[in-house]
DNA sequence: AATATATATTCAACTTGTTGAGTATGTCAA
DNA sequence: TTGACATACTCAACAAGTTGAATATATATT
């Protein structure tokens, strides 16, 4: 939808390589987007031909070289004029959803399992995510403009966890019930 | 993503036309979902072609006539077979996320103003949520297995407005403390 | 009578996201 | 020394999602 803007973003905090930017798109911690490595490759080459990032090649020792890009003040306006645009929010399109709102068609232990499956999943990036917190509120860096702004990131990636572990237990418990 | 299973799983609760879904799927309940009238009309013809769904043309009186599609076991087997199969969490993929994870290049205020109307938009959002899930309750209907799944989706969609509503306050709080 | 809105569907072009393969280099452990 | 894994990037094909327009009928409003 605007993994452009998500790069820009990403490269207006930091420098990254098409490499860099991929991991930080499939991290758990990375609430916000996820991306495959090939629609980051494309989208940095778009970018680059737009002019809204400068490619730096950085020859490195025992690996290949590497092409670390940098956000220019093109890239700076496109990105500042799309902060200020208001967006609306985006539809949750979670597969679990659906298949809750059809399970009735399947024994209810199949979705039992699945829900308790995932309520693991969550538990664990949760908890993933309060280490993370940890570390941010220990480094003094949450305290500046930039580290705010990440911090309010994993805030939401904390609360959306934590939702999703009690929505899956209440799923849990009333279709349990309904199984006596 | 899966939008042909999320109009199978539609259509094994009830029989809809294209429009009928295309409705269902932009109103503000419709929380696991969205989709555009023309990825409804497209879906909806690949899956007749697959054999999935049957449509039977209903004439109107004082309206253009309409194709009410009905799911074939066919397709049924097709969305049993999918609910079955572990699915993984999916993206939050939400704009306001990367605006703020940037929002550090632009003043405060911008996007204090944009928390502040999409905390609106969410409480909205609760409230109708909240007078659905009282109608639920109040006709026993909730009770029934299929009245139970689309409770809980309900249920979801009160969680996330909420959270919403809660994290836009927590960023506003935060972005206006580092205001002064 | 004209305009706006709601119902109901279809076609075309485009952007975005997914899947799979392919190239290349280096590390570490069995 | 073979295999697994991590780094680093590219190409191709396809599926899914978006945007804009077009067609047609009927109701409500101005």
């Amino acid at each position: 939808m605007a993994l452009s803007h998500t790069i820009l973003a990403t490269l207006g905090n930091d420098s990254y390589s098409g490499y860099d930017l991929w991991k930080e798109f499939t991290e758990c911690t990375s609430h916000y987007w996820k991306a495959s490595q090939q629609q980051v490759y494309r989208e940095l080459s778009k970018l680059e031909t737009q002019g809204a990032i400068a490619p730096e090649i950085v020859p490195q020792e025992g690996r290949p070289d590497k092409k670390v890009y940098t956000i220019t003040p093109i890239g700076r306006e496109i990105l500042t004029t799309w902060i200020a645009e208001p967006s609306e929010p985006m539809a949750i399109r979670e597969e679990l959803l659906v298949k809750v709102l059809a399970s009735h068609l399947v024994s209810p232990e199949i979705i039992i399992n699945e829900l308790q499956r995932r309520k693991q999943i969550h538990a664990e990036k949760l908890a993933a995510c309060k280490a993370m917190e940890q570390e941010m509120l220990a480094d003094r860096f949450h305290l500046s403009p930039t580290g705010k702004c990440g911090y309010l990131n994993l805030r939401r990636g904390i609360r959306y966890e934590t939702q999703w572990v009690e929505w899956c237990e209440e799923a849990i418990a009333l279709l349990k019930d309904s199984d006596r």
